[in-house]
Order: C-alpha cells, then sequence, then structure tokens
DNA sequence: TTTATATTGTGAATTGAATATCAACACTCA
DNA sequence: TGAGTGTTGATATTCAATTCACAATATAAA
C-alpha cells in the first residue's frame, strides 16, 4: 500500500523502477497479467532476489502462486516516481546531442515531457526544431519561472558549461541531467546527475584490457 | 609506482580517473606543473580525501609540498587505462543519437577511436558518415574479427536491440555500452555500462518531488 | 491427508564506496 | 633553532547496496 508520506528509496532501487515499469508495459502487450520475481529478474539482468527486495522497498505484495499483478505494479510506481500533474523538463544546447536527445525523449513518458529547448545560435532560435519550440538563453530565467520547470538537461558544448549551469541554478532549477564533458558543482539540495560519454568508453576500455 | 601486475581498481574509481585526466590536461595547458589534492576535488566536485585515495590506489605518491605531479599523474593514469596499442571502437545504428555520439566523439582522445559505424538502412552504407565509414550491419562479424575490435557502441532502436546485441557477442565483443532503453544482458566476462535518458530523466523526477 | 515443490518476504551477513581521523613530513617565519 | 601551518598517506569508521539464508505460504501431486 503506498503511504502518503514521503518514501526514502536507495537511488537504484528508483533506477530500476523506471526499469521495471517500462519492460512490464511490454509484457503486458504481449498479454501477460502476472509475473514472477525470476521473469522479471531474468528480463532486468538481476536476481530475484534484487527484484524482490526493491518491491518489498515500496511496500508491494505479491503472492507465492501467482507472482506480481502486473497492472498494479506499474500503477504503484507510476504513483512513486510519477508526479501528479506530470513535470515539465527544458533542454539546453541545441546541438547533435541535444537534438538527439530531444527527437528521442519526445513522446516516450506521458508524464514528463520536454516544454522547450533553449541555445545561443540566433539561427536556431523562435521556431520549431524536432517538434519542440527552441528559444534563446537569455529567455531561460522567465521560462523556468512562469512554467514551474524543475528539470532541467544539459547539452552544451564544454566552454558554455558552467555559464549555463550558472544560469539555471539561478533560475530555481532543482535537478540537472548534465551530459558536457565538464564536471559541474551544485548546491545542497540541488539533484545532478553526470554522465559522460568519453568516461563510460574509458571505462569500458580498462575493463576489457 | 606502477605494477605490471593487474590493478583491480573500484569501478568508480576509474570512471574519476578518466575524469581526472581530462581536467589535468587544461591544468597543464594554463601553465600549471603541480596540484593538490584539494584543487583537484575542487575542480571536480569531490572532497580531497577521495582524490587521494584514488591516487592511493593507483600508487602515485606527491610531495607534502607541492603536491602532484600534473605530468606524471596523467602518464600514470595513461598507462592504467589506456591500451599501449590504442583501441578501437564499434558504433552500431546510425540514428540521431548514433550520430551525436560518433561527431561528438570523434577526435576526442588519441588511444580510443571509432573505426567504423554500422546501420542497417542501405541508405546510410557504405560512405562516410560523420567522418566515420558507416557499413551494413551484415559486416559486423567479419569487421570485428579482422580489426580485432572489443568495444561496441549500441544505439539502435529498441526493436533491433536483443538481434544486434546477440551479433556483437556472437562477434566476440567483449564490452558493449547500451544507450537503448532496452535492458541486457550478457555473459560473464562480457562487460556491460547501460546508460538510459528516461532513466536518467525519471530518476531526477523522483528526486526533486 | 501428506509430501514435494515453488514462490514470496525479510533479518542478517557481506561487499563496496565514501568519509573521518590522524601520524608523519616539509616548509615558513619568528 | 623551534613553533605553526598545510599537506600527504593510511587506517578506521560509517554508510549504502547487494546477496545469503531461510521461514512462511500456497499449490499440486501422491
Amino acid at each position: 500500500m503506498a503511504k502518503n508520506t514521503y518514501l526514502e528509496l536507495p537511488g537504484k532501487t528508483v533506477e530500476r523502477l523506471s526499469q521495471y515499469r517500462r519492460i512490464l508495459y511490454n509484457s503486458i502487450n504481449e498479454g501477460k497479467t502476472n509475473i514472477y520475481s525470476h521473469e522479471l529478474a531474468k528480463m532486468m539482468n538481476l536476481t530475484p532476489v534484487q527484484v524482490r527486495r526493491d518491491l518489498m522497498l515500496i511496500g508491494y505484495s505479491g503472492s507465492q502462486s501467482k507472482g506480481y499483478v502486473i497492472k498494479d505494479l506499474v500503477a504503484l510506481i507510476g504513483k512513486i516516481i510519477d508526479s501528479d500533474e506530470g513535470q515539465d523538463i527544458i533542454l539546453v544546447g541545441m546541438g547533435n546531442l541535444g537534438r538527439a536527445i530531444t527527437s528521442y525523449f519526445t513522446g516516450k513518458r506521458d508524464k514528463l515531457s520536454i516544454a522547450a529547448v533553449f541555445d545561443n545560435d540566433l539561427q536556431k532560435t523562435d521556431r520549431i526544431i524536432a517538434g519542440i519550440p527552441c528559444h534563446h538563453i537569455s529567455h531561460i530565467k522567465e521560462f523556468v519561472a512562469k512554467e514551474n520547470i524543475q528539470i532541467a538537461v544539459l547539452t552544451v558544448s564544454p566552454e558554455a558549461t558552467y555559464e549555463v549551469a550558472k544560469m539555471l541554478l539561478d533560475a530555481g532549477i532543482k535537478g540537472i541531467l548534465n551530459y558536457t564533458s565538464v564536471p559541474l558543482t551544485v548546491p545542497e539540495g540541488i539533484h545532478l546527475e553526470e554522465y559522460d560519454i568519453v568516461t563510460s568508453l574509458e571505462k569500458l576500455a580498462y575493463l576489457v584490457k
């Protein structure tokens, strides 16, 4: 049963919940109604114990004979990770990567969508790119305030990273997903996720050695 | 002192080493020759203790008065994460994201480069895209064998993910960087890194709630 | 009914990573 | 010289995440 009190879940569990949900949608489409921990684990490349632990943490119970009811589980995950009214995101930096992420993401989730993108190139601003309105970065603060934006995706050049990050924090952004190669510092209370392609590849290169 | 024996480093440390090196290149360009743990920590958004512990793990020693010698440190990191002869990568799936990653990555690292990209669209194959030769996916196995490729970046559509991953494993790939939204399962001994944009954003959305 | 089998749920143990603490050392300045 | 400062390197501690081990339960089969 979902409590009204705020659930303090491990970060890793939250990530997996997002993925459980996506996989479970597929299962629903294939006509499945119930699923066992070992089935879900197999699909996610995890152990069954870990799946059960995650579901225990969100307070969902299955049955020993039928496993978990997919529909209910999906609904509960939604209750935990979606916000009721939905949540809008902005993306800053409409280069190759920004454009790719924008078109990739658009329409993927109904409670989470890119409301606008920003760039400093006047050639790109004040028009629709990849289906989303593109504004000049000088309008970030005003837009964030008006639309109550809390999350920003950062895909600008390394040189511009600090300055744009500062603008975003100044505008009141609460979470930044940083895809640039520049490590960021954020104040207490602001959430930051960093994913750098070069780092990932160098890590893999080390591991396969 | 770098040993010849294989160093078993924590994954997180390897990631940070990659980033230390990139930041240290900048410092060298600015004319710095030495650096203290607290300086490096500040630039990386870490604690000095963590920096020192990482360097301790790779067996690098600084001096109490001058800190670390940047040039030597960079060289040692290279010794640990680069392979001597360099390492070639392939990328499969030349959609928006594949193209973005290819142009983003090309030229970034000299010991690590994208040797070829693959797609199943005949419109894209047998020509140069983003500066890299693009072949049809039916040639993956042959190419991997001939060029001794160990790492692949996966940016295909969700529907194609399983099939292409199977091809890559079959071809003898040792590490996969999976940017699709489909979680993969790989056999023992194969390294997998997964980064899904939707998951990252949903995690952020949860955190800012 | 009884036994066997397969599943969930969870306390306890283990592993892994980050942080705190501090001795040892090098330099500066009185 | 000797006190004071700032640094590294290393051990100990804390914290987070995963895995182990198994009790409890439901179903099917004998």
